[in-house]
DNA sequence: CGACCGATTGACT
DNA sequence: GTCAATCGGTCGG
């Protein structure tokens, strides 16, 4: 499902702005059995939407300032999810650069967007949007047109300190917006 | 309760 | 490369 995502388009609607990025960047959680996962404790207040159906958004607040936003992925229970981390900008972007506080330089095109929190803030999500059913909207996945068959590639995942062993982040080769790079990648 | 810390970012060496 | 910001979630006592 995180390989899926990439070269998607994820739209965020708000009154008449429509806001569109494509996903670049993902990293799949994997509920009880993923140790670096916010589900391997299992249910809490916080993770709650973490376990519902997929095709829902989980919104977490993390390091007291920032927001990280996830698209649901396993059945009810599980506990499966897979983390935006990047996103190319599309459609919106003087949108986008006003909600992120810049000015209007193209010189910050891809700070706008190549990380997870940066996409949050950038379309405007945080803790309202938590537990949004991406199939109503206002947030939503669309097919991408940009990219038909993106060349991807697997590395471990970042920032966290377990699981580190699993190579369950995807991104897409050379793209700009892809939020840092490692050392032993595998292309797909 | 109190202590610890994080699926990050931006500023700085 | 290092480190502080900043605060709610989580867990131990």
């Amino acid at each position: 499902m995180a390989r899926n995502l990439l070269g998607k388009y994820l739209v965020r609607t708000r009154g008449n702005v429509r806001l569109i990025g494509m996903i670049v960047e993902v990293e799949a959680y994997r509920g009880t059995i993923d140790p670096a996962s916010h589900a391997y404790r299992g249910m809490t207040q916080r993770n709650e939407v973490m376990f519902r159906v997929g095709g829902h958004l989980y919104v977490y607040f993390t390091y007291g300032m920032h927001f990280c936003m996830n698209v649901v992925t396993g059945k009810a229970g599980v506990g499966e999810a897979v983390l935006i981390r990047a996103i190319e900008p599309i459609e919106g972007i003087s949108i986008m650069r006003k909600n992120r506080g810049f000015g209007n330089s193209l010189a910050d095109l891809v700070s706008l967007t190549n990380g997870p929190a940066k996409v949050c803030q950038a379309l405007g999500i945080s803790r309202p949007e938590n537990g949004i059913d991406l199939v109503k909207g206002p947030v939503f996945i669309a097919r991408g047109i940009r990219a038909p068959r993106p060349r991807i590639v697997v590395s471990t995942r970042i920032g966290i300190r377990e699981g580190t062993d699993r190579p369950w982040r995807y991104y897409i080769k050379d793209n700009p917006w892809v939020s840092r790079y490692k050392k032993s990648p595998h292309i797909i």
